[in-house]
DNA sequence: TTTCCTGTGTGCGCTGGCGCACGGTCCCGC
DNA sequence: GCGGGACCGTGCGCCAGCGCACACAGGAAA
């Protein structure tokens, strides 16, 4: 495990060829009222991260928080020994860095890009003195916050009683699902780290849904063929996180 | 599994045998400002509540919040199957229904009193409103809720990679940390529940702290001989969730 | 084209924890 | 004081997942 921990610099000539990023692209954000994000616009700012850059070090103090809007971030604890687990995906339905408004600053946790993209960054002041005037952005990131909640107690849940199989089908779809697609790009390795197991036993889950046609598996490259199915085959544990993110936050489906 | 849904009622006999009950001792109500606390004071309710009793059910809309004196909480959650996990445990350092203020209004969790005692009830429109003040109260709410978080994702973690012998330390010393005392009333079985395995495991690792001298075991009776060892002996999770539990929670040392 | 590194497939022995079953013991209530 | 139910101890076969080791393949860089 060793994760670049620069971000790499895109060129001139790449941020011409591309388009201004539009806040609107991060769910949270957009379910801001005009006049709020009216507020917030002049703080936003667009950064590129490429897939294994760390947005946060367990511990160390946060200066901004971020927003994805393309991109899936994977909050993930390592232990002493080396081994690692994750504890939650952060995408563009919410934010990367809640523990700035709940008040301890830091947490033991690494945030890691697991999905190169794009990201609105945001100076922690601003966020707080936003979240301090209790409107909208207060009640967005509360909600928020419980999805988070949400999400990790059935991390926990899934790491005790499910199968590698089952695990690597919950998280195939929450990664989807945030990236509103069929396509993944990751190695098994990876994503052995995030699930906490070994690699062959991702090789050997993976290898059994390629054979049922479920995914296509090609070196770093995961296409889903059959989503229905690979619902099927996942536990009960990414329903309940799907149906309670979609409760929270129902901002996700008023386009 | 059988919990008992219904509180059972004490005597009038009872109560008048007992002291009035001081809000101070939950440790949360404590750290208020005098004025803050005079303004909750007349809606704050002291109830007992026994071993098992359910103070909410997953996605039943909740009343009340609890603030635990003398008694602890399990955060659990039970899976289609039947089989269960504990997410996090609260005592008098915390608040059970941290949902209400949090904008979800309920958790796909279940909370059960796992050692019987007093709590103050609180109704949740006035916490709501206090919340909404944007003083104090929030303040701690919103520290305490990333305690929480914290203990929910080390939960993840030692359920992914550590032995029951380690998460049987890990629990006793989270649980005894908040009953401030060494003695649990609590049977194997029940520990079972919690950690989401066999009774016989929790009996293999129990019959191994015994047999080393660290705690007593005698049927639904444990008592705690030598600290030290037991922190020695559980994994790294215990002293993560300590100290930052410490960190965020200051107010749990300013007597 | 060749090289070489990164990523993927496979095999093997080991062990922690599971499911099941049954026997012993403590204590509560009649 | 004497059932009987709740609680605890133990044994056994089973298997998912681990650690390790090695072979092979895709693809980028030289």
């Amino acid at each position: 495990m060793r994760w670049r921990t620069v971000p790499r610099r895109k060129s001139l000539y790449w941020a011409m060829a591309n388009p201004v990023p539009n806040p609107r692209k991060n769910l949270l954000l957009a379910a801001l009222p005009a006049t709020e994000l009216k507020r917030l616009r002049p703080h936003l700012r667009p950064v590129h991260m490429d897939l294994g850059h760390v947005l946060y070090e367990p511990g160390r103090h946060l200066d901004h928080v971020y927003f994805p809007t393309d991109s899936i971030v994977s909050l993930l604890y390592v232990m002493e020994d080396g081994s690692s687990a994750e504890i939650a995906v952060v995408g563009d339905e919410g934010v990367v860095g809640i523990s700035l408004f709940m008040g301890g600053e830091t947490t033991p946790s690494r945030a890691v890009v697991q999905s190169a993209g794009n990201f609105f960054q945001l100076p922690g002041q601003a966020l707080k003195t936003e979240f301090g005037r209790g409107g909208a952005m207060q009640h967005l990131l509360l909600r928020y916050t419980q999805a988070l909640i949400t999400q990790m107690a059935q991390t926990a849940v899934c790491n005790r009683h499910h199968s590698v199989d089952q695990q690597l089908c919950r998280w195939l779809l929450l990664s989807l699902d945030r990236l509103h697609g069929d396509e993944l790009v990751m190695t098994q390795e990876l994503i052995a780290n995030m699930l906490g197991v070994r690699r062959e036993g991702v090789t050997e889950a993976a290898g059994k849904l390629q054979d049922a046609g479920v995914i296509r598996y090609r070196r770093g490259h995961i296409k889903v063929l059959d989503r229905d199915h690979l619902e099927g085959l996942s536990c009960e544990c990414y329903a309940v996180v799907k149906k309670e993110t979609d409760r929270l936050l129902p901002y996700l489906h008023r386009q």
